[in-house]
RNA sequence: CGGGGUGUGGCGCAGCUUGGUAGCGCACUCGCUUUGGGAGCGAGGGGCCGUGGGUUCAAAUCCCGCCACCCCGACCA
């Protein structure tokens, strides 16, 4: 493949777009990548396309090496199926829909579990055709609340979405397992330093879920890292240790006191101290109970209902985490203290809670037996000595608290926890029998019985992978590609716009002829200082500088990602560059 | 959903306060010069100033509405 410069459908840019942020964004915009084509669209522009394909054929390479046969759904899909798994109404305001010139109602698949199990019920009836692993490459449409960073979150993207369908448990495990495997193998030749991290299996259900996340200051996902093992988790999947439960009666009794002006627990915390509340100076806001207020509303119930969440007050409550633990529920901070004087703002305690049948979590630290400073349920008035098992008996517990660097590790109990940032580009799911349940999917088993499938589902963001990729291999000069995902292989610019032009276009043939993918400078208008600076720009791995020295048939190598440059004679470079290919 | 900001040739921006019919840099076209680190000179082409309405002799500029896009927050009890 030869591809040259002077007729490519391109335009660089040397200022920076002025509505990108982060460099992933910022440098496929400048280097003729993409190009934004609404809020949350990008149009691939040839160098980018030829990426986002060299991707994507890694992802089928190493899912056809586990077996994965490659099929395509319409992307456009009628509301019934969605309908029946009950995603219509759980997707909610993130799916796209649209209606027909019939008035029927259509939907542009945020996912395509439904479909896959149709698919597999309409073709399959028998035990002996399992275990089966399908998947495709499709864009996918979410309408998300906000379109952020170029193509780390759109709401149109490209993405691998595998399912595996099983006759048993051992059998999903496996496929889970080929699946973990396989991406390992994607990831390590797309480039990317990722972490595989437990995960909250959100609006997939299921069980067991791990997430790939590419570490980058920019990435949308916090998780967790641990000074002394290999545990490694989404601060939303992370679980708090639990500490031994205490003797309810080893306190004293619990006393209210005036704490007036303490609707904060730094105040609160004041207060305490100063007037030394039963008897301590020593009170720090991990020695408060904090109750907050939530408004939770059930899918297809239009009442929402309270939740008290009881955390220790140097805790804020990760409302991401409340989220995750009460799926697919969704909860928003209650705003109604006006109308509900029973719950005095500020001023909540958990003792109140049952007679006003308010249901009341807690997070884990709160085991019984341990005392809480805690709202009186009285304007200006705190309690001490609150026990729970004693003076409030919680409903049960959450993972609600954010979690924080420092944590102690709930799988070693011994080190400590990191927090980074990464972008989520693979999920894995042991995703069980939601869908094969919803839509009666069954064959014949060996003993003439009906058995029903167990389907695990395994996707890859791979328009978000490019962007990944790119946050992971710039510098202040532009993208440095990886060679396994590069548009082309090598990049030959003529530094001159006389003989140079010739013999680069023929050095670019030869190699092109020889299996290479080859970008040649060929611009005879441009100077020489306009094509070094658009090579660094664009990031392909090695470039050949067609220049001074052709006389003497020498050319220059260089490296992008290191910077290194060597003068060699071009039979050489030659030789180089296509011993690579073997 | 809440808050903040921005809409002016392909890109980055100025002009708006104080209304007078649009400008700068880059990119693009032509000519001459230059030729290994974003060249110089000269001559050009390209803009319903996001959109609808209003005020005015006159609106990019003032007033009202709408739309789009970007950023922050989805939280301190």
């Amino acid at each position: 493949m030869l591809l040259r410069m002077s007729t490519l459908f391109l335009r660089t840019l040397r200022e920076d777009p002025a509505d990108a942020e982060v460099p992933s964004h910022r440098l496929l915009v400048r280097a003729g990548y993409i190009r934004r084509a609404a809020s949350g669209g990008y149009t691939w522009l040839p160098l980018g396309k030829l990426m986002l394909d060299r991707v994507a054929q890694v992802v089928r390479d190493e899912m056809a090496a586990i077996g994965g046969q490659e099929l395509h759904f319409p992307a456009l899909l009628p509301r019934e199926a969605y309908e029946t798994s009950g995603r219509w109404a759980e997707y909610g305001d993130d799916i796209f829909t649209l209606k027909d010139r019939r008035g029927a109602e259509h939907l542009l698949a945020p996912t395509h579990e439904e479909m896959f199990a149709l698919l597999v019920k309409d073709l399959f009836s028998s035990y002996r055709d399992f275990p089966v692993i399908l998947y495709q490459v499709q864009t996918k449409f979410r309408d998300e609340a906000r379109p952020r960073a170029g193509l780390l979150r759109g709401r149109e993207f490209l993405m691998k979405d595998a399912y595996s369908f099983d006759l048993d448990q051992a059998g999903l495990q496996a496929a889970y397992d080929q699946h973990r495997m396989a991406y390992q193998r994607i990831f390590d030749r797309l480039g990317l330093d990722y972490t595989i991290v437990a995960a909250s299996s959100g609006a997939m259900g299921g069980s067991a879920s791990e997430e790939f996340l590419a570490a980058t200051p920019v990435g949308e996902d916090t998780f967790v890292g641990c000074t002394a093992c290999h545990y490694a988790a989404n601060t939303e999947a992370v679980t708090t240790p639990v500490p031994a439960a205490g003797d309810v009666d080893s306190f004293p009794a619990a006393e209210a006191y005036d704490t007036p002006d303490t609707p904060t627990i730094e105040a609160l915390v004041q207060v305490a101290n100063d007037r030394r509340l039963g008897g301590r100076d020593d009170w720090t806001a991990a020695d408060t109970l904090k109750n907050v207020v939530l408004s939770v509303r059930r899918v297809g119930v239009a009442e929402p209902e309270l939740l008290v969440i009881g955390v220790p007050g140097d805790r804020e409550v990760d409302l991401k985490r409340v989220e995750v633990a009460l799926y697919p529920n969704t909860a928003t901070l209650f705003d109604g203290f006006a109308d509900h004087p029973d719950l005095v703002r500020g001023y909540i305690g958990p003792q109140v809670l049952a007679k006003l049948g308010i249901r009341y979590l807690v997070d884990p630290r709160v085991v019984t037996g341990t005392a809480w400073l805690t709202g009186a349920n009285e304007a200006g008035r705190h309690a001490v000595n609150v026990v729970s098992g004693r003076d409030f008996t919680p409903d049960g517990t959450i993972e609600a608290a954010e979690v924080r660097a420092g944590d102690p590790c709930p799988a070693c109990r011994s080190g400590e926890l990191t927090i980074r940032r990464g972008i989520e580009i693979g999920h894995i799911f042991q995703l069980g029998r939601r869908f094969t349940d919803a839509f009666a999917v069954d064959v014949l088993g060996p003993n003439g019985k009906p058995v029903r499938p167990i389907m695990g589902c395994y996707g890859i963001g791979v328009s978000r992978a490019v962007a990944a990729i790119a946050e992971q291999h710039h510098d202040e000069r532009g993208l440095a590609w990886p060679a396994a995902v590069a548009p082309v292989d090598v990049h030959v610019v003529a530094a001159g716009k006389g003989p140079q032009v010739e013999a680069a276009l023929a050095l670019g043939r030869e190699l092109s002829d020889a299996g290479l993918r080859v970008l040649v400078d060929d611009r005879s208008q441009v100077s020489a200082g306009v094509k070094f600076a658009d090579a660094e720009l664009i990031g392909i791995p090695r470039s050949v500088v067609v220049g001074r020295r052709l006389t003497d048939g020498y050319a220059e190598l260089r490296d992008r990602a290191s910077g290194e440059q060597v003068e060699l004679p071009v039979a050489e470079i030659v030789a180089q560059l296509t011993g690579q290919l073997a």
